[in-house]
DNA sequence: CGGGATCCGTTGGGATACTG
DNA sequence: CAGTATCCCAACGGATCCCG
């Protein structure tokens, strides 16, 4: 490997990875979730309230392979598991948390832009 | 990348869909290259390499709705049109950083989790 | 040069039914 | 309770052709 330019595009591959790991429709959604503490699945479910229960599947499998959360089985009947944020998935949550105070904060400026933009389509 | 609007409660709504537009394939690739200065159609697209025409002027028609980029048209033989960011992209490129650092320093940590987890799934 | 239009395979994601 | 399996539609995204 040749050393590069350390603000070059390589390094912006591992960024849009990420990105597309956690941007997609709930994963955000379920890692902020488990930021409160420990869940069960139809706790997590229910909290979030219009995922599909195959979603929630699928999103809880890809979270545990990428070392966020770990999936704990208590082998009751009924059974009961556990959901929670690994340390990598606390740590995540930090940078996470700057962009969703940026989102927040300028949610207007985007939808205005939006409205503008639409509103100028709309008038041609 | 399009809108969705999936009817969930609280400051997440915000988050989720601004991670779902600047998480697409594309997007932060382009507003990355952008960082850097102005640039024109076919000199984003060698930049990024791999982009397909169509993807490009979608995902630049996307970023230019959300108003993170501008669009200068010079109607001149043969047509020459210059992307660059907006005020808003530049802050957007701020806490998309800090995201960002922490994708490059984590990375090895994600794949090894990854590894482990289709490693224990092979084994079984 | 920049980009619209179209065709088409691939993926995301919801609804439902079934299982241990 | 916590899934798995299946079906199916809609959105994503690449390739290609065409136009000002």
């Amino acid at each position: 490997m040749k050393p590069r330019h350390p603000h070059v595009t390589g390094d912006c591959l591992a960024v849009s990875d990420i990105l597309q790991r956690i941007g997609d429709k709930w994963s955000l959604l379920v890692v902020q979730n488990l930021g409160e503490g420990p869940k069960r699945f139809n706790e997590l479910k229910h909290h979030i309230g219009n995922i599909s229960q195959k979603m929630l599947t699928t999103t809880l499998r890809s979270l545990e392979r990428d070392g966020f959360v770990t999936r704990t089985v208590f082998p009751t009947i009924p059974p009961r598991v556990d959901y929670e944020l690994t340390d990598l998935g606390r740590e995540l949550l930090i940078p996470v948390k700057g962009l969703a105070e940026w989102a927040i904060a300028n949610a207007g400026r985007v939808s205005a832009a939006r409205a503008r933009f639409d509103g100028v389509k709309a008038a041609a």
